[in-house]
DNA sequence: TGCACCAGCCTTGTATACAAGGCTTCCATG
DNA sequence: CATGGAAGCCTTGTATACAAGGCTGGTGCA
């Protein structure tokens, strides 16, 4: 197991929605999972803490990034910039790169059918970076993924609600749109799917308010009787690996 | 001296081209020059490779990375799309924005005056990421800080002769378009300027020569008595961090 | 003379030991 | 009963020891 390997593993849960941000990433425990030593484990953290995903808190513990509303504004900013411009920057699609895209959005689709959560989830965000391939560039492809992690836990922290089958739709829209060869229509597509995701975020209006996390999780709740958990600073049962780690496994 | 240190002096001395690409950077060395134990050392190189810089050949030792042909192209592109899709979405600046950015450019010209070669390249570099902080995204700036340090790698590896004189003049020319509110000029500039930079690349036109870049370097030469060294897989006294590793101090 | 092989050295790879600091829990005191 | 403090536990922080593999230089053989 290299850290290489832990790092990708943690990478993955994250974008199938299987570790939430806040969640803490124990050294004992990542390293008991596993099977290795801390040094693997640090090494893959680090790593990780580099690409914005992980952080370090000091003498604490690591933990899953919980961007900030202003983090999390740049990081739909980002994608936004980086995925048109990479459309308008493009070559027209050669044909065995489309079927690779309606290849991968027929995975979603079946995903979608089987009602896989965790694969659906990974998906739907990996559309994104296997698109960036399809348009030649790895180093973006790359930067995309971690960023994609980024708005994946955004979109858990904020309680996105954008439905995963519009997500598919749009998915197949953009494509349509390049295996026409209309590369401005697919830029406008991929700018309003990706504001989609973005608005559906539950981002308090008044950031100034300290206690509105607290008083939105604690205000009483109405129909729903098992309401969705929002992230804690500390989540429960942090010394049960199996429980909260087993997203890696 | 906390890994984070290390890495930022490390990619200080790149963006100052003071680390060649290829350069070995031995564990060892690095603890004595930074007066730590190799944990140290690795963790830094370890966040390093996460962003691109640095890269680890199996019980070989760590290199500077040296970009590919096609690297360098998707590193010259992927520049483009993300500075000038953040011009794109820009709001207008404030004057304090402004200033800031002037002030950049006066610390330009002083080191272009002074003809320190470190400083300027550095600063040429760092006009990037200080515009997209001015834009109000530091997650792409942060990106961009990457990205700049691969294209400076870059530029040494494959020669480029861009001017540093030109260089502070497209910038000047870029905030000024800024300042007149023509956010289409300044991404046009933008383009330009890093097309300029990208043009003046002594790509290889036959990369399938696996010669060709030993041929470069070996060819008879004609006036300059003292050609600048091309990069080579194994620089030569590598046991001498005082000579090869002093960039960092 | 040239080539192949082998020993030794030097580097990285990994685990582990111990130090240092934070969190919790319990107890004493107001 | 509430609050402050301290001890102990648990976690991370760092260095170091040893293992494993590659490179170099030398030696013997064809």
């Amino acid at each position: 197991m290299t850290s290489r390997e832990i790092a990708d593993r943690i990478v993955q849960a994250i974008l199938a929605q299987k570790l939430m941000p806040g969640t803490r990433l124990g050294e004992q425990a990542l390293s008991l999972l596993f099977e290795c030593s801390r040094t693997l484990v640090r090494e893959a953290l680090m790593q990780l803490t580099a690409r914005g995903i992980v952080q370090l808190s000091s003498r604490r513990g690591w933990y899953v990034v919980q961007p900030s509303e202003s983090e999390a504004r740049e990081a739909f900013e980002a994608r936004k910039v980086i995925e048109t411009g990479l459309i308008r920057s493009a070559q027209p699609m050669q044909p065995a790169t489309l079927r690779r895209l309606k290849r991968h959005i027929q995975e979603e689709k079946a995903a979608l059918k089987a009602a896989d959560v965790g694969r659906r989830s990974f998906l739907l965000g990996d559309f994104h970076v296997c698109l960036a391939e399809c348009l030649g560039n790895q180093l973006l492809a790359d930067t995309l993924r971690d960023f994609t992690a980024r708005t994946t836990l955004i979109a858990m922290l904020y309680q996105s609600s954008h439905d995963a089958n519009e997500s598919c739709q749009e998915h197949i829209d953009i494509v349509q749109a390049l295996e026409q060869g209309d590369q401005a229509l697919a830029e406008r597509l991929m700018a309003a799917h990706i504001g989609h995701v973005q608005a559906t975020l539950q981002i308090t209006a008044v950031p100034s308010d300290p206690l509105a996390q607290l008083r939105q999780a604690l205000a009483p709740m109405s129909g729903r009787a098992e309401p969705r958990r929002k992230p804690s600073q500390r989540p429960p049962n942090p010394d049960s690996p199996s429980t909260y780690l087993g997203a890696l496994l």
